[in-house]
DNA sequence: ACATTACTTCATCAAACGTTGGAATGAGTT
DNA sequence: AACTCATTCCAACGTTTGATGAAGTAATGT
């Protein structure tokens, strides 16, 4: 695999399923911006809302009876880390995940986690 | 919105082969800490070490040059996170990925945004 | 027992973050 | 064009977070 401009400085290598690749600082960079966007309770709570199904600003606000303001605050910041795409349709605009690796990778994180809650109190 | 008895219908199936999961209030704020915790990318870089190997406190320093209270900081919220564990031999303490789980999340959302860096500059 | 190594915790402070209301912008409707 | 309705931007505020050095703890060495 050609890793173009991001081979990095650090030495630090990744366990890849068949060969070792090497992680770069933009890649670290970008991953961890995508981590601290899905980091907070009221994101990550609009993404597993969105995992559903495609929502406009104002059903998002009917359904979790927060200020427009503010959920269009959060939607920038997942939208920013391309974590959720819009398109718009007459007067609304439609927000949903933006790919299946994202749907997956939250839904990796929540089966994770929710394993471990069960072996706690199972 | 009843939050503590959401729904998720996402089609992805979540682990018990089910296409429809529960996603608990408590399995959200875990997660999100979770992702909270590995969103920064000094701590991420840390995970990133660490999925190569157990290392003990001295041997980050060294490895990456930085204080040591700063690198127990960021252990420390790892290891609350449970993303870490530790044992002790003799002097010194050695930290380690919790186990499988993380390091196929954290290797996972890395190739994610490596294909995704790659699509644009590769 | 005392010193040393290897960490961890504490206290402080600046920087970053999320929420909020109101103003501003954009997109469709009449 | 004027008028909505939907959404985003802005500025202010309070809260949280991370880095730092100093003090504290634990295990080993002399």
């Amino acid at each position: 695999m050609n890793w173009g401009n991001f081979i990095l400085t650090t030495g630090i290598q990744l366990k890849d399923s068949a060969a070792t690749a090497r992680v770069s600082e933009a890649v670290i960079e970008k991953t961890a911006r995508l981590f601290e966007a899905a980091g907070e309770v009221a994101r990550l709570r609009l993404l597993v809302l969105l995992s559903q199904g495609e929502l406009s600003v104002t059903q998002i606000a009917a359904a979790t009876d927060e200020n427009l303001s503010t959920i269009s605050q959060r939607l920038r910041v997942l939208r920013t880390e391309e974590l959720i795409t819009s398109r718009r349709d007459g007067k609304h605009i439609f927000y949903r995940l933006a790919d299946n690796h994202v749907a997956e990778l939250i839904s990796n994180a929540l089966n994770h986690v929710s394993e471990h809650l069960l072996e706690l109190y199972g």
